[in-house]
DNA sequence: GTCTATAGGAGGATAGAC
DNA sequence: GTCTATCCTCCTATAGAC
Protein backbone atom coordinates (compact mmCIF):
# COMPACT_ATOMS: atom_id res chain seq x y z
CA UNK A 1 0.00 0.00 0.00
CA UNK A 2 2.40 2.23 1.53
CA UNK A 3 5.27 2.08 -0.94
CA UNK A 4 3.50 1.06 -4.33
CA UNK A 5 6.26 3.74 -5.45
CA UNK A 6 8.79 1.94 -4.42
CA UNK A 7 7.64 -1.74 -5.70
CA UNK A 8 6.98 -0.12 -9.29
CA UNK A 9 10.55 1.27 -9.70
CA UNK A 10 11.81 -2.29 -7.92
CA UNK A 11 10.03 -3.49 -11.11
CA UNK A 12 12.19 -1.38 -13.62
CA UNK A 13 14.94 -2.63 -11.67
CA UNK A 14 16.35 0.13 -10.06
CA UNK A 15 16.00 -0.63 -6.52
CA UNK A 16 15.37 -4.26 -6.89
CA UNK A 17 18.11 -5.09 -4.14
CA UNK A 18 16.27 -3.22 -1.49
CA UNK A 19 13.40 -4.37 -2.47
CA UNK A 20 14.52 -8.11 -2.07
CA UNK A 21 16.04 -7.03 1.16
CA UNK A 22 12.82 -5.85 2.11
CA UNK A 23 11.29 -8.98 1.71
CA UNK A 24 14.09 -10.73 3.94
CA UNK A 25 13.42 -8.47 6.82
CA UNK A 26 9.60 -8.74 6.79
CA UNK A 27 9.94 -12.76 7.14
CA UNK A 28 12.50 -12.78 9.71
CA UNK A 29 10.56 -9.96 11.54
CA UNK A 30 7.73 -12.54 10.99
CA UNK A 31 8.98 -15.36 12.82
CA UNK A 32 10.76 -13.32 15.39
CA UNK A 33 7.42 -11.41 16.30
CA UNK A 34 6.09 -14.91 16.01
CA UNK A 35 7.60 -16.20 18.92
CA UNK A 36 6.26 -14.38 21.96
CA UNK A 37 5.07 -11.58 20.14
CA UNK A 38 6.04 -7.88 19.47
CA UNK A 39 7.46 -6.61 22.56
CA UNK A 40 9.42 -9.91 23.48
CA UNK A 41 10.90 -9.70 19.68
CA UNK A 42 13.66 -7.61 18.82
CA UNK A 43 15.32 -5.74 16.82
CA UNK A 44 18.47 -7.11 17.13
CA UNK A 45 17.56 -11.07 16.95
CA UNK A 46 15.69 -9.79 13.32
CA UNK A 47 18.75 -8.14 11.94
CA UNK A 48 20.84 -11.22 13.23
CA UNK A 49 18.49 -13.36 10.79
CA UNK A 50 18.93 -11.25 7.81
CA UNK A 51 23.01 -10.74 8.49
CA UNK A 52 22.70 -7.04 9.11
CA UNK A 53 23.51 -4.33 11.79
CA UNK A 54 20.68 -3.11 13.38
CA UNK A 55 21.32 0.42 11.84
CA UNK A 56 20.86 -1.00 8.60
CA UNK A 57 17.97 -2.72 9.42
CA UNK A 58 16.31 0.48 10.38
CA UNK A 59 17.49 2.04 7.25
CA UNK A 60 14.81 -0.02 5.29
CA UNK A 61 11.74 0.12 8.82
CA UNK A 62 12.17 3.71 10.47
CA UNK A 63 11.27 1.83 13.45
CA UNK A 64 9.97 -1.03 15.41
CA UNK A 65 6.08 -0.29 15.22
CA UNK A 66 6.44 0.29 11.74
CA UNK A 67 8.25 -2.74 10.74
CA UNK A 68 5.11 -3.99 12.61
CA UNK A 69 2.50 -2.69 10.73
CA UNK A 70 4.43 -3.61 7.70
CA UNK A 71 4.73 -7.17 8.52
CA UNK A 72 0.60 -7.51 9.33
CA UNK A 73 -0.02 -5.59 6.00
CA UNK A 74 2.68 -8.44 3.76
CA UNK A 75 0.51 -11.00 5.45
CA UNK A 76 -2.68 -9.54 4.99
CA UNK A 77 -1.71 -9.16 0.91
CA UNK A 78 -1.25 -12.73 0.55
CA UNK A 79 -3.98 -14.39 2.60
CA UNK A 80 -6.72 -12.40 0.83
CA UNK A 81 -5.62 -14.40 -2.10
CA UNK A 82 -6.65 -17.55 -0.65
CA UNK A 83 -9.89 -16.35 0.60
CA UNK A 84 -12.91 -14.07 -0.99
CA UNK A 85 -14.47 -12.69 2.23
CA UNK A 86 -17.02 -11.34 -0.19
CA UNK A 87 -17.67 -14.41 -2.61
CA UNK A 88 -20.85 -14.07 -3.89
CA UNK A 89 -21.65 -17.68 -2.41
CA UNK A 90 -22.13 -17.57 1.24
CA UNK A 91 -21.39 -21.29 2.24
CA UNK A 92 -18.50 -21.03 0.04
CA UNK A 93 -17.13 -18.92 1.95
CA UNK A 94 -17.39 -20.80 4.81
CA UNK A 95 -15.66 -23.39 3.06
CA UNK A 96 -12.53 -21.36 2.35
CA UNK A 97 -12.55 -19.95 6.25
CA UNK A 98 -12.11 -23.96 6.21
CA UNK A 99 -9.45 -24.22 4.00
CA UNK A 100 -7.78 -21.44 5.33
CA UNK A 101 -7.62 -23.20 8.52
CA UNK A 102 -6.31 -26.15 7.22
CA UNK A 103 -3.50 -24.11 5.07
CA UNK A 104 -2.43 -22.03 8.20
CA UNK A 105 -1.57 -25.53 10.41
CA UNK A 106 0.73 -25.93 7.54
CA UNK A 107 2.61 -22.96 8.38
CA UNK A 108 2.30 -22.90 12.24
CA UNK A 109 4.45 -19.17 12.32
CA UNK A 110 1.52 -17.11 11.02
CA UNK A 111 -0.91 -18.58 13.70
CA UNK A 112 1.14 -17.81 16.18
CA UNK A 113 1.54 -14.22 14.94
CA UNK A 114 -1.56 -13.63 14.51
CA UNK A 115 -2.73 -15.93 17.85
CA UNK A 116 0.14 -13.65 20.05
CA UNK A 117 -0.38 -10.07 18.22
CA UNK A 118 -4.25 -10.18 18.47
CA UNK A 119 -4.05 -10.63 22.53
CA UNK A 120 -1.58 -8.41 23.05
CA UNK A 121 -2.96 -5.69 21.12
CA UNK A 122 -5.94 -5.73 23.45
CA UNK A 123 -4.18 -2.96 24.96
CA UNK A 124 -5.20 -0.19 23.73
CA UNK A 125 -1.78 1.51 23.87
CA UNK A 126 -0.14 -1.60 21.26
CA UNK A 127 1.20 -0.22 18.26
CA UNK A 128 -1.60 -2.61 16.42
CA UNK A 129 -4.01 -2.19 18.85
CA UNK A 130 -6.12 -0.07 15.75
CA UNK A 131 -5.23 -2.76 13.18
CA UNK A 132 -6.89 -5.68 14.68
CA UNK A 133 -9.96 -3.34 15.90
CA UNK A 134 -10.45 -2.73 11.92
CA UNK A 135 -9.72 -5.81 11.11
CA UNK A 136 -12.12 -7.57 13.31
CA UNK A 137 -14.33 -5.00 12.41
CA UNK A 138 -14.11 -6.05 9.09
CA UNK A 139 -14.06 -9.42 9.17
CA UNK A 140 -17.24 -9.41 11.18
CA UNK A 141 -19.27 -7.73 8.81
CA UNK A 142 -17.91 -9.58 5.86
CA UNK A 143 -18.83 -12.82 7.70
CA UNK A 144 -22.37 -11.00 8.62
CA UNK A 145 -23.03 -11.12 5.25
CA UNK A 146 -22.35 -14.72 4.46
CA UNK A 147 -24.27 -15.49 7.18
CA UNK A 148 -27.22 -13.37 5.56
CA UNK A 149 -27.04 -14.89 2.16
CA UNK A 150 -27.10 -18.24 3.18
CA UNK A 151 -30.44 -17.59 5.79
CA UNK A 152 -31.78 -15.78 2.43
CA UNK A 153 -31.34 -19.05 1.00
CA UNK A 154 -33.08 -21.09 3.67
CA UNK A 155 -30.33 -22.61 4.46
CA UNK A 156 -29.39 -21.53 8.53
CA UNK A 157 -30.40 -23.75 11.13
CA UNK A 158 -32.48 -22.67 13.95
CA UNK A 159 -33.08 -19.32 14.28
CA UNK A 160 -29.44 -18.31 14.25
CA UNK A 161 -28.68 -14.20 14.07
CA UNK A 162 -26.22 -14.00 11.38
CA UNK A 163 -24.31 -11.54 13.30
CA UNK A 164 -24.15 -13.56 16.13
CA UNK A 165 -22.76 -16.65 13.64
CA UNK A 166 -20.17 -14.20 12.72
CA UNK A 167 -18.83 -13.80 16.20
CA UNK A 168 -19.32 -17.36 16.99
CA UNK A 169 -17.05 -18.55 13.86
CA UNK A 170 -13.92 -15.57 14.75
CA UNK A 171 -14.50 -16.91 18.13
CA UNK A 172 -14.22 -20.72 17.25
CA UNK A 173 -11.17 -19.83 14.97
CA UNK A 174 -9.28 -17.69 17.46
CA UNK A 175 -9.78 -20.05 20.24
CA UNK A 176 -9.14 -23.12 18.38
CA UNK A 177 -5.72 -21.55 17.60
CA UNK A 178 -4.77 -21.19 21.16
CA UNK A 179 -5.54 -24.46 22.29
CA UNK A 180 -3.44 -26.10 19.01
CA UNK A 181 -0.73 -24.26 19.91
CA UNK A 182 -0.37 -25.09 23.29
CA UNK A 183 -0.56 -28.49 22.20
CA UNK A 184 -1.18 -29.55 18.44
CA UNK A 185 -2.67 -33.25 19.21
CA UNK A 186 -5.35 -31.32 20.97
CA UNK A 187 -7.46 -30.28 18.08
CA UNK A 188 -7.99 -30.46 14.32
CA UNK A 189 -8.90 -27.01 13.59
CA UNK A 190 -10.45 -27.30 10.59
CA UNK A 191 -12.12 -30.17 11.35
CA UNK A 192 -13.40 -28.66 14.01
CA UNK A 193 -14.65 -25.41 12.22
CA UNK A 194 -16.38 -27.45 9.84
CA UNK A 195 -18.22 -29.36 12.57
CA UNK A 196 -19.52 -25.72 13.64
CA UNK A 197 -20.34 -25.09 10.28
CA UNK A 198 -22.46 -27.94 9.85
CA UNK A 199 -24.49 -27.34 13.02
CA UNK A 200 -25.14 -23.53 11.43
CA UNK A 201 -25.83 -24.66 7.25
CA UNK A 202 -28.10 -26.97 6.44
CA UNK A 203 -26.09 -29.10 3.94
CA UNK A 204 -22.66 -27.58 4.81
CA UNK A 205 -21.04 -30.49 2.73
CA UNK A 206 -22.74 -31.34 -0.06
CA UNK A 207 -21.92 -29.48 -2.95
CA UNK A 208 -23.57 -29.43 -6.51
CA UNK A 209 -26.52 -31.46 -5.37
CA UNK A 210 -28.47 -28.43 -4.90
CA UNK A 211 -31.79 -29.70 -5.87
CA UNK A 212 -31.39 -32.18 -3.11
CA UNK A 213 -30.46 -29.39 -0.56
CA UNK A 214 -33.78 -27.41 -1.60
CA UNK A 215 -36.01 -30.29 -0.77
CA UNK A 216 -34.07 -31.18 2.16
CA UNK A 217 -34.48 -27.08 3.20
CA UNK A 218 -38.57 -27.57 2.55
CA UNK A 219 -39.04 -31.44 4.53
CA UNK A 220 -37.52 -29.37 7.84
CA UNK A 221 -38.93 -26.36 7.56
CA UNK B 1 -0.82 -24.58 47.71
CA UNK B 2 3.01 -24.01 48.52
CA UNK B 3 2.42 -21.68 51.05
CA UNK B 4 -0.06 -23.31 53.18
CA UNK B 5 2.34 -23.03 56.46
CA UNK B 6 2.34 -19.54 55.79
CA UNK B 7 -1.32 -19.43 55.67
CA UNK B 8 -1.44 -20.98 59.21
CA UNK B 9 1.26 -19.43 60.92
CA UNK B 10 -0.73 -16.16 59.51
CA UNK B 11 -4.27 -17.02 61.28
CA UNK B 12 -2.08 -17.37 64.55
CA UNK B 13 -1.40 -13.94 63.93
CA UNK B 14 2.29 -14.20 63.76
CA UNK B 15 3.18 -13.02 60.22
CA UNK B 16 -0.05 -11.49 59.74
CA UNK B 17 1.24 -8.39 58.43
CA UNK B 18 3.39 -10.17 55.40
CA UNK B 19 0.24 -12.05 54.09
CA UNK B 20 -1.70 -8.82 53.99
CA UNK B 21 1.19 -7.54 51.53
CA UNK B 22 1.49 -10.79 49.92
CA UNK B 23 -2.08 -10.47 48.67
CA UNK B 24 -1.76 -6.28 48.08
CA UNK B 25 0.86 -7.43 45.74
CA UNK B 26 -0.93 -10.36 44.05
CA UNK B 27 -3.37 -7.98 43.27
CA UNK B 28 -1.24 -5.05 42.00
CA UNK B 29 0.58 -8.17 39.80
CA UNK B 30 -2.44 -8.98 38.66
CA UNK B 31 -3.51 -5.87 37.15
CA UNK B 32 -0.29 -5.19 35.30
CA UNK B 33 0.46 -8.59 34.12
CA UNK B 34 -3.05 -8.27 32.87
CA UNK B 35 -2.19 -4.96 30.90
CA UNK B 36 0.14 -5.85 28.26
CA UNK B 37 1.11 -9.74 29.63
CA UNK B 38 3.84 -10.78 31.95
CA UNK B 39 6.73 -9.68 29.85
CA UNK B 40 5.79 -5.88 29.60
CA UNK B 41 4.94 -5.65 32.86
CA UNK B 42 7.58 -4.94 34.88
CA UNK B 43 8.16 -4.85 38.86
CA UNK B 44 8.67 -1.50 39.19
CA UNK B 45 4.85 -1.21 38.40
CA UNK B 46 3.89 -3.75 40.62
CA UNK B 47 6.02 -2.32 43.84
CA UNK B 48 4.93 1.04 42.92
CA UNK B 49 1.33 0.41 43.12
CA UNK B 50 1.58 -1.31 46.88
CA UNK B 51 4.28 1.48 47.52
CA UNK B 52 7.29 -0.23 48.20
CA UNK B 53 10.60 -0.95 46.53
CA UNK B 54 11.32 -3.26 44.31
CA UNK B 55 13.81 -4.81 46.69
CA UNK B 56 10.95 -4.82 49.19
CA UNK B 57 8.71 -6.76 46.54
CA UNK B 58 10.97 -9.45 45.67
CA UNK B 59 11.55 -10.07 49.43
CA UNK B 60 8.10 -11.62 49.08
CA UNK B 61 8.23 -13.19 45.69
CA UNK B 62 12.16 -14.31 44.61
CA UNK B 63 11.99 -13.44 41.08
CA UNK B 64 8.93 -12.48 38.80
CA UNK B 65 8.41 -15.66 37.16
CA UNK B 66 7.59 -16.89 40.80
CA UNK B 67 5.52 -13.60 41.49
CA UNK B 68 3.37 -15.14 38.04
CA UNK B 69 2.54 -17.83 39.03
CA UNK B 70 1.41 -17.28 42.54
CA UNK B 71 -0.88 -14.66 40.88
CA UNK B 72 -2.19 -17.76 38.65
CA UNK B 73 -2.86 -20.25 41.31
CA UNK B 74 -4.75 -17.62 43.46
CA UNK B 75 -6.45 -16.83 40.67
CA UNK B 76 -7.52 -20.32 40.32
CA UNK B 77 -8.44 -20.78 43.76
CA UNK B 78 -10.84 -17.71 43.62
CA UNK B 79 -12.70 -19.10 40.58
CA UNK B 80 -12.69 -22.65 41.24
CA UNK B 81 -15.39 -21.64 44.23
CA UNK B 82 -17.29 -20.41 41.44
CA UNK B 83 -17.25 -23.30 39.30
CA UNK B 84 -17.66 -27.00 39.57
CA UNK B 85 -16.32 -28.10 36.61
CA UNK B 86 -16.90 -31.65 38.37
CA UNK B 87 -21.27 -30.93 39.54
CA UNK B 88 -22.41 -34.44 38.83
CA UNK B 89 -24.77 -32.48 36.70
CA UNK B 90 -23.62 -32.30 33.20
CA UNK B 91 -25.96 -29.83 32.08
CA UNK B 92 -25.26 -27.44 35.39
CA UNK B 93 -21.97 -27.06 34.57
CA UNK B 94 -22.26 -25.62 31.14
CA UNK B 95 -24.64 -23.13 32.87
CA UNK B 96 -21.89 -22.68 35.66
CA UNK B 97 -19.33 -21.88 32.30
CA UNK B 98 -22.20 -19.26 31.07
CA UNK B 99 -22.29 -17.85 34.51
CA UNK B 100 -18.62 -17.89 35.03
CA UNK B 101 -18.46 -15.91 31.72
CA UNK B 102 -20.93 -13.20 32.74
CA UNK B 103 -19.13 -12.68 35.95
CA UNK B 104 -15.79 -12.37 34.46
CA UNK B 105 -17.29 -9.68 31.96
CA UNK B 106 -17.40 -7.50 35.55
CA UNK B 107 -13.56 -7.65 36.36
CA UNK B 108 -12.43 -7.49 33.24
CA UNK B 109 -8.77 -7.40 34.66
CA UNK B 110 -9.14 -11.19 34.67
CA UNK B 111 -10.18 -11.70 31.27
CA UNK B 112 -7.05 -9.67 30.35
CA UNK B 113 -5.02 -11.53 32.34
CA UNK B 114 -6.00 -14.82 31.09
CA UNK B 115 -6.63 -14.20 27.46
CA UNK B 116 -3.03 -12.08 27.05
CA UNK B 117 -1.22 -14.85 29.35
CA UNK B 118 -2.44 -17.98 27.35
CA UNK B 119 -1.50 -16.60 24.03
CA UNK B 120 2.23 -15.43 25.19
CA UNK B 121 2.95 -18.59 27.05
CA UNK B 122 2.03 -20.63 23.97
CA UNK B 123 6.05 -19.99 23.49
CA UNK B 124 7.62 -22.93 25.52
CA UNK B 125 10.29 -21.04 26.89
CA UNK B 126 7.27 -18.83 29.03
CA UNK B 127 7.08 -18.75 32.30
CA UNK B 128 3.54 -19.97 32.68
CA UNK B 129 3.96 -22.22 29.25
CA UNK B 130 3.68 -25.18 31.38
CA UNK B 131 0.69 -24.12 33.70
CA UNK B 132 -1.43 -23.22 30.59
CA UNK B 133 -0.84 -26.77 29.02
CA UNK B 134 -1.61 -28.46 32.34
CA UNK B 135 -4.84 -26.63 33.10
CA UNK B 136 -6.15 -26.81 29.43
CA UNK B 137 -5.72 -30.40 29.89
CA UNK B 138 -7.78 -30.61 33.20
CA UNK B 139 -11.02 -28.12 31.92
CA UNK B 140 -10.68 -30.04 28.36
CA UNK B 141 -11.10 -33.71 30.07
CA UNK B 142 -13.60 -31.76 32.35
CA UNK B 143 -15.67 -30.49 29.89
CA UNK B 144 -15.32 -33.65 27.80
CA UNK B 145 -16.83 -35.63 30.96
CA UNK B 146 -19.46 -33.15 31.26
CA UNK B 147 -20.97 -33.71 27.64
CA UNK B 148 -20.65 -37.66 28.03
CA UNK B 149 -23.24 -36.99 31.56
CA UNK B 150 -25.31 -34.89 29.02
CA UNK B 151 -25.02 -37.67 26.15
CA UNK B 152 -25.81 -40.54 28.83
CA UNK B 153 -29.06 -38.60 29.12
CA UNK B 154 -29.99 -38.08 25.92
CA UNK B 155 -29.72 -34.76 25.43
CA UNK B 156 -26.90 -34.02 22.75
CA UNK B 157 -27.97 -32.66 19.33
CA UNK B 158 -26.97 -34.71 16.08
CA UNK B 159 -23.68 -37.04 16.59
CA UNK B 160 -22.05 -34.86 18.35
CA UNK B 161 -18.60 -35.94 19.79
CA UNK B 162 -18.32 -34.83 23.62
CA UNK B 163 -14.71 -34.67 23.13
CA UNK B 164 -14.93 -32.34 20.02
CA UNK B 165 -17.72 -30.19 22.07
CA UNK B 166 -15.17 -29.60 24.86
CA UNK B 167 -12.60 -28.37 22.43
CA UNK B 168 -14.93 -26.18 20.95
CA UNK B 169 -16.61 -24.67 24.06
CA UNK B 170 -13.17 -23.58 25.34
CA UNK B 171 -12.63 -22.28 22.04
CA UNK B 172 -15.63 -20.49 21.87
CA UNK B 173 -14.82 -18.93 25.67
CA UNK B 174 -11.13 -18.05 24.50
CA UNK B 175 -12.30 -16.32 21.39
CA UNK B 176 -14.65 -14.40 22.74
CA UNK B 177 -12.57 -13.03 25.20
CA UNK B 178 -10.44 -11.41 22.40
CA UNK B 179 -13.17 -9.75 20.31
CA UNK B 180 -14.86 -8.32 23.46
CA UNK B 181 -11.16 -6.97 24.63
CA UNK B 182 -10.81 -5.37 21.47
CA UNK B 183 -14.16 -4.20 21.22
CA UNK B 184 -16.59 -4.62 24.34
CA UNK B 185 -19.83 -3.42 22.34
CA UNK B 186 -19.00 -5.62 19.98
CA UNK B 187 -20.46 -9.19 21.55
CA UNK B 188 -22.40 -10.55 24.71
CA UNK B 189 -20.14 -13.32 26.07
CA UNK B 190 -22.36 -15.26 28.01
CA UNK B 191 -25.21 -14.66 25.78
CA UNK B 192 -23.30 -15.94 22.85
CA UNK B 193 -22.25 -18.87 25.01
CA UNK B 194 -25.53 -19.75 25.95
CA UNK B 195 -26.64 -19.66 21.94
CA UNK B 196 -23.55 -22.10 21.50
CA UNK B 197 -24.88 -24.82 23.85
CA UNK B 198 -28.34 -24.34 22.83
CA UNK B 199 -27.24 -26.02 19.83
CA UNK B 200 -25.47 -28.90 21.51
CA UNK B 201 -27.83 -29.58 24.44
CA UNK B 202 -31.49 -29.97 23.95
CA UNK B 203 -33.55 -28.14 26.16
CA UNK B 204 -30.31 -26.31 27.48
CA UNK B 205 -32.88 -23.59 28.86
CA UNK B 206 -35.16 -24.95 30.38
CA UNK B 207 -34.50 -26.62 34.09
CA UNK B 208 -37.28 -28.16 36.41
CA UNK B 209 -38.88 -29.85 33.64
CA UNK B 210 -37.14 -32.88 33.10
CA UNK B 211 -40.27 -34.62 32.11
CA UNK B 212 -40.83 -32.29 29.52
CA UNK B 213 -37.09 -32.96 28.11
CA UNK B 214 -37.56 -36.45 28.13
CA UNK B 215 -40.84 -36.18 26.25
CA UNK B 216 -38.97 -34.22 23.54
CA UNK B 217 -35.96 -36.34 22.96
CA UNK B 218 -38.03 -39.10 22.21
CA UNK B 219 -40.35 -36.99 19.98
CA UNK B 220 -36.89 -36.20 18.24
CA UNK B 221 -34.87 -39.16 18.62
C1' DG C 1 22.53 0.94 1.36
C1' DT C 2 25.02 -0.66 5.11
C1' DC C 3 28.16 -0.17 8.72
C1' DT C 4 30.36 1.35 13.59
C1' DA C 5 29.79 3.79 17.58
C1' DT C 6 27.19 5.43 20.98
C1' DA C 7 23.63 7.74 23.40
C1' DG C 8 19.94 6.95 26.55
C1' DG C 9 16.73 4.30 28.95
C1' DA C 10 14.21 0.44 31.21
C1' DG C 11 14.17 -3.68 33.46
C1' DG C 12 15.63 -7.73 36.70
C1' DA C 13 18.24 -8.97 40.37
C1' DT C 14 21.71 -8.80 44.43
C1' DA C 15 24.23 -6.95 48.70
C1' DG C 16 24.06 -4.98 52.78
C1' DA C 17 22.29 -1.30 56.05
C1' DC C 18 18.47 -0.29 59.12
C1' DG D 1 10.43 -6.76 56.49
C1' DT D 2 11.79 -2.97 53.99
C1' DC D 3 15.00 0.24 52.11
C1' DT D 4 19.16 2.33 49.31
C1' DA D 5 22.53 1.62 46.26
C1' DT D 6 24.34 -0.66 42.60
C1' DC D 7 25.28 -3.81 38.69
C1' DC D 8 24.42 -5.82 34.56
C1' DT D 9 21.82 -6.93 30.63
C1' DC D 10 18.98 -5.84 26.94
C1' DC D 11 16.67 -2.73 24.05
C1' DT D 12 15.50 1.28 20.59
C1' DA D 13 17.15 4.89 18.11
C1' DT D 14 20.43 8.40 16.15
C1' DA D 15 24.83 10.33 14.03
C1' DG D 16 28.04 10.05 10.94
C1' DA D 17 31.70 7.28 8.28
C1' DC D 18 32.31 4.27 4.22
Amino acid sequence: MTDSNTARRAQRGEYAKSEVTRGAILDAALEVFAQGGYRAGSLRDIAQRVNMSEAGLLHHFKNKSTLLLAVLDHRDELSSKIVDLNDADGVETLRALERLARYNASIPGVIELFCTLSAEATSPSHPAHDYFVRRYQYVRTSITDSFHKIAAEGRLIGDIDPYRAAVATIAMMDGLQVQWLLDPSSTDMAEALAEFFRGCVRGYDLDALEHILDAQAEGVA
